[in-house]
DNA sequence: TAAGAAATATATACTTATATACATTTGTAA
DNA sequence: TTACAAATGTATATAAGTATATATTTCTTA
């Protein structure tokens, strides 16, 4: 969601702040609800029956969650809380059917971002289903490189843990197969990525059919 | 999609039509389009890297597949064949655009079409993670059964096993447990459940917090 | 009804992931 | 700078899933 459509919402929804670590939604919530990321970032996922958290994606400013609760009528399917200090806009079922209806643009936004995120869950989902451990970590890392060569890349091997929705330990072991192959290296709270292109290369090979998008 | 919807779009795009296991996308495919089924029944999934196929889901008359090419300009993800007989209409983009900025109906279905499938997706996938496959095949079983008891689900193991993404042995397993539980009871070609309700019931208490939906 | 195909059932070896415990290193704040 | 917490690294036992092979049952059809 681009600026201009932000200010926008705001206009129309509640402002609601959050704190650093404050739950916003539980998973089975019945309250639908539309929010929209004014800043700082949130953080997706859910507790299994353990206890174990499995992350989903860290959301930023312009991006929305909680379309699917006005849009069918169902209970939140993940938990929400705010990953540092949060400002969210908050719009109701009326304000959301409103916008829907009125403004072209949130139409638009609207498809193209549950879109995005069908696509995402589904690459998601094959991925998790098709490929090893090691190989979807590799993914990981090369979604999260900005530059050329000698990415830092601030994950915890926790958080990698949390993402692909594995144990510590099986992060643990994937990383030592890809430091072996001299893909990546490891240091404290980060991880290191030399060639961002070396690494797409030897992901190519590993992928079968689908390629990884270049960003 | 209901019938007049159907019968519009069929208006505004190309009739196609699919003998029984022909294919109609393959995955990485880069023409965008929507099809909407007008009768038969399409299956879409994945093949892995072994040429193992893992099966995401049925498709009906009223069903369509391919938005998320049109709504991002990204190749299909899935292989998508004709599971019986298929007729389908194909909506090129500029008929895709049209309908969705001129047929509110159309824009609605979109909206609520991809929002039930990302629900649908975030659902299996955190299921995958989460739950063990004897619980993941009841749920299954549980959401085909149409009757108060004595439920005939025609699936053969292997089905379940490409439904849920895991091997043939494994639904076996599975099956013995549920069974050894007295929850369901095998045939060829087919899985019994003899009372749905008792099937909720112990789903429940192994589902954690969200229980299943009533249908 | 006999032959063959489809589906289910069973067994063994192997790989991967997990649970748990604990040691070591690195960073932070009293 | 010392103590503590956070994060990484290592080890063992266990559980779950896969691959592969093969046997048995059930259905279909020639």
């Amino acid at each position: 969601m681009n600026d201009a459509l932000l200010a926008l919402c705001a206009q129309h929804g509640d402002r609601k702040v959050c704190k650093q670590g404050q739950l916003i939604h539980q998973r089975g919530d019945a309250r639908p609800g539309l929010n929209i990321i004014q800043s700082g970032q949130v953080k997706v996922g859910n507790y299994g029956l353990d206890g174990q958290y499995q992350l989903t994606s860290y959301l930023n400013r312009g991006d929305s969650f909680g379309e699917v609760t006005l849009l069918v009528d169902q209970p939140r399917t993940h938990h929400s809380e705010a990953h540092t200090d949060v400002v969210l806009t908050h719009l109701n079922r009326q304000a959301f059917n409103w916008m829907n209806a009125n403004v072209l643009e949130f139409n638009t936004y609207l498809l193209t971002s549950l879109a995005i995120k069908l696509n995402m869950a589904l690459e998601m989902m094959d991925d998790h289903r098709r490929l090893p451990t090691h190989v979807r970590l590799a993914k990981l890392l090369y979604n999260q490189c900005t530059e050329p060569t000698h990415n830092t890349i601030k994950f915890r091997q926790s958080d990698c843990a949390e993402l692909l929705a594995v144990s510590l330990l099986s992060i643990h072991k994937a990383l030592g197969k890809l430091t072996q192959l001299g893909l990546v290296s490891t240091s404290y709270g980060a991880l290191l990525v030399h060639d961002k292109l070396q690494l797409q290369q030897w992901l190519n090979d590993h992928l079968s059919l689908l390629p990884v998008q270049q960003n």
